[in-house]
DNA sequence: GTTAATCTATCTAGTGATAGGTAGGTAGCA
DNA sequence: TGCTACCTACCTATCACTAGATAGATTAAC
């Protein structure tokens, strides 16, 4: 595999366990068999590391709702695919979204990985309006962003706890309001 | 006032800006006035200081729970209250509840830290069912976890984006339910 | 086809800054 | 006298990051 993306791979997944503070290039360099120099070579700052996730993050959640919006038939079939994306990796390998990690360290970032985390949450809000509105809501932004708050809390709190009941009463409680 | 009171208000506050790694004893120590090596009397391990943190954190709220059971009525008003203690230091200071930023961090963190935060989401979980149930919810548990994330998740995007609409589309989501 | 030049991806070695943490001293107060 | 709360001075480890070298693959020139 390509060494970048083995470094991205590496370096997302040890994001969304600890944050973007916590992860060093020594420590994703070794976990590979590299040296943290190389990791320049490919990633100059740290900030080009963090923006570069963020954006292969969104970019990767952007193709997988284009297959949703194909592949399921009915807008609530939609949203609950959207949940599943969450909820594969959450109860697969307990990671949470990664911009719900970077979010929560907002302040102490670059300002150019906020402005990839800011887009996500923007896509993500715009997709899930659109759903909303093919189901007729009264407020299909409000509701967007209540899905996507939901969804983005629930997966931090279950994560905490080892426990994806909260996960799932979080998706209960999206299903609920399709009846 | 107490040097161990203003460690751990300073403390908080940036934790809740940035979270626990971004965090140093110097940054901390500079912005009271003193050496970091007298943060170390007081919190000898960062450690030490991260649990205090969280503790004092689930302490205080506690306290406020406690106080809003019986200065709120009924159980829609204790629900809205304890919304509303979120929604204050959101809307005033941008600020993030401690404990979802530091769940975001909690494979990097010390155990003994992610019992406070742990313990943090029980006792509102647990607050939150009693609120529920009082209300006749079918299933109450379920509705306190939903709620508890909602507002988790709609206090982290609202604190990236600065727009605190998402916050009150939460707390709109929750009220609607009451009807 | 051979040679020369260039590019890619890594390395070793080291920089200065900062991290958490410690040892030991001291001024003021009970 | 002993305790509290601070200090100075320092330690070791680690951080992001850089300079310069090198091996191997690719490309261009003749």
């Amino acid at each position: 595999m390509d060494s970048a993306t083995q470094i991205l791979n590496v370096a997302e997944r040890r994001m969304r366990q600890t944050g973007y503070n916590a992860v060093s290039y020594r420590d994703i360099a070794s976990e590979i068999g590299i040296k943290s120099a190389s990791l320049h070579y490919h990633f100059p700052k740290k900030e080009d590391l963090g923006i570069a996730l963020a954006r292969r993050y969104s970019e990767n959640f952007s193709a997988a709702l284009q297959v949703i919006s194909v592949t399921a038939k009915t807008p609530q079939d939609k949203i609950v695919a959207f949940a599943d994306i969450f909820r594969t990796e959450l109860k697969d390998h307990n990671l949470v979204c990664l911009c719900a990690v970077l979010g929560a360290e907002a302040a102490g970032l670059p300002e150019s990985v906020n402005r990839e985390v800011k887009a996500f949450f923007d896509i993500n809000i715009k997709w899930l309006t659109a759903q909303y509105e093919a189901l007729g809501s009264n407020n299909p932004v409000n509701d967007a962003k209540v899905t996507l708050s939901l969804l983005e809390g629930a997966m931090v709190i279950s994560a905490v706890n080892n426990d994806n009941t909260i996960f799932d009463a979080a998706v209960s409680s999206i299903l609920k309001d399709f009846v």
